[in-house]
DNA sequence: CGTTGAGTTGACCATCGTCAACAGGAGTGG
DNA sequence: CCACTCCTGTTGACGATGGTCAACTCAACG
């Protein structure tokens, strides 16, 4: 029955696919093919053909680009809802890893341009979400580029925890599926000064460190730190 | 007679515009409203109501996003042909500043959301331009995380070189309309850093510093210090 | 000719990076 | 079951890159 899979799919309401009439909704879906990826496994590597989209189902995902003398900047993490592909001309602008098992509704770049075409409320819902991924893209650049290593973390935890909060996940609880090399090298930091700012806070009770993420115990706090 | 203006316009085939028939030019250029801002001038402020979307069509503008306590991070500068608008929702997300004598053709964000809505090249024009500023974006967060500040230097004034080379600008000459100030703000450097970088630069010979700009002397050793 | 503001340069210093050692958990194999 | 490795993360000691503070030059402008 077509449509049926997207139909329930828990994910669609805060994905691209959120903007789709039924009909429309049953062609796009005739155009998915879901995916796996196992943890570790690239989705696609930096500079090559883009030939697909994807759209995020369960998982997270780093978004990466690299230095020719193996310097990274990760641009991004992907977690279930998010579209990758905004950004992707002929060649990907960045390199895409599984930091967990993800699964992932994958698109023929040309197919789904093509559906694009046909579906201006489509192409609407990508320009939305490409200038609000501008935007985020325009605050990271103010984190990276005049914030200290605690503001960085803070801020860095803070965002998590509302882009989580989408899902009703418990939301003082921040998964943090990354490592802190994947942390550092989001934030313009290394791993020890990440490591050491997160043991601060501990410390200090702001939050506390669990298995695979944190708990933040002061977000009163932590959204002083952030907001100075 | 209409059409006559933009027709003419010579950043027209490098900007928004240059997605339009002549039919749709003219209705464009029915909600245009020419404006001149003077040197150091506000455009507009960051976080508060968007009334008005912009295309530049003289002069340069620095873009700024603000912390509470003062510091202030570039995100980006403005040169003729660039549309100010991308990321605008209901508020600005940064403030804007004229770095010089400054003409615009100015729109009201409702009308031309309006516009837009009934033309889908349009939208599509600035979903176009909307991915390539996140890429730029994404860039930007390399240079500031990741390199050097003598590599952010070199990687600036390249990455200027190359935006100005649109205009058939003598291209090794780059003319530098901002302050070193703005620079450093927008590499996430200080003052005295940049013009630490610029003058070293200078004293290898690998640039030329000029007033209002730099020459280019030696672009593949810059080159090489970029591609670093 | 004094004032102002941008830019440069020097001396010193702090934040963060580098290098290294160590802890703890997961997986592996004797 | 224990020893072993491997990997991630933590912590400490030290150092370098870039920030801070200050003095100075120079051009523009009245």
């Amino acid at each position: 029955m077509p449509g049926s899979i997207c139909e329930h799919c828990g994910i669609r309401p805060s994905s691209v696919c959120g903007a789709l009439e039924q009909h429309e909704l049953a062609e796009l879906e005739a155009l998915a093919r879901p995916v796996c990826y196992a943890q570790r496994q690239q989705m696609f590597a930096q500079d090559e053909p883009a030939e697909s989209v994807y759209n995020v189902t369960s998982g997270s995902v780093r978004l990466y680009r690299l230095l020719p003398d193996g310097r990274r900047q990760v641009v991004g993490f992907a977690i279930p809802g998010d579209f990758l592909g905004l950004s992707m001309s002929e060649r990907t602008v960045f390199g895409a890893e599984a930091l967990e098992p993800v699964t992932v509704c994958k698109f023929s770049r040309e197919a789904f341009a093509h559906l694009v075409d046909s579906r201006p409320h489509l192409l609407r819902r990508l320009y939305d979400l490409a200038s609000h991924e501008l935007s985020l893209a325009q605050e990271q650049m103010v984190i990276i580029g005049r914030r200290t290593a605690e503001e960085r973390v803070v801020c860095f935890l803070l965002g998590l925890r509302k882009r989580w909060a989408a899902f009703n996940h418990n939301s003082v609880t921040v998964p943090l599926p990354m490592t802190r090399q994947d942390i550092a090298d989001f934030l313009g930091l290394t791993i020890e000064t990440v490591s050491r700012a997160i043991s601060k806070l501990g410390r200090e009770k702001a939050i506390l460190v669990v298995p695979d993420g944190v708990r933040l115990l002061d977000v009163a706090r932590l959204e002083a730190i952030a907001a100075r």
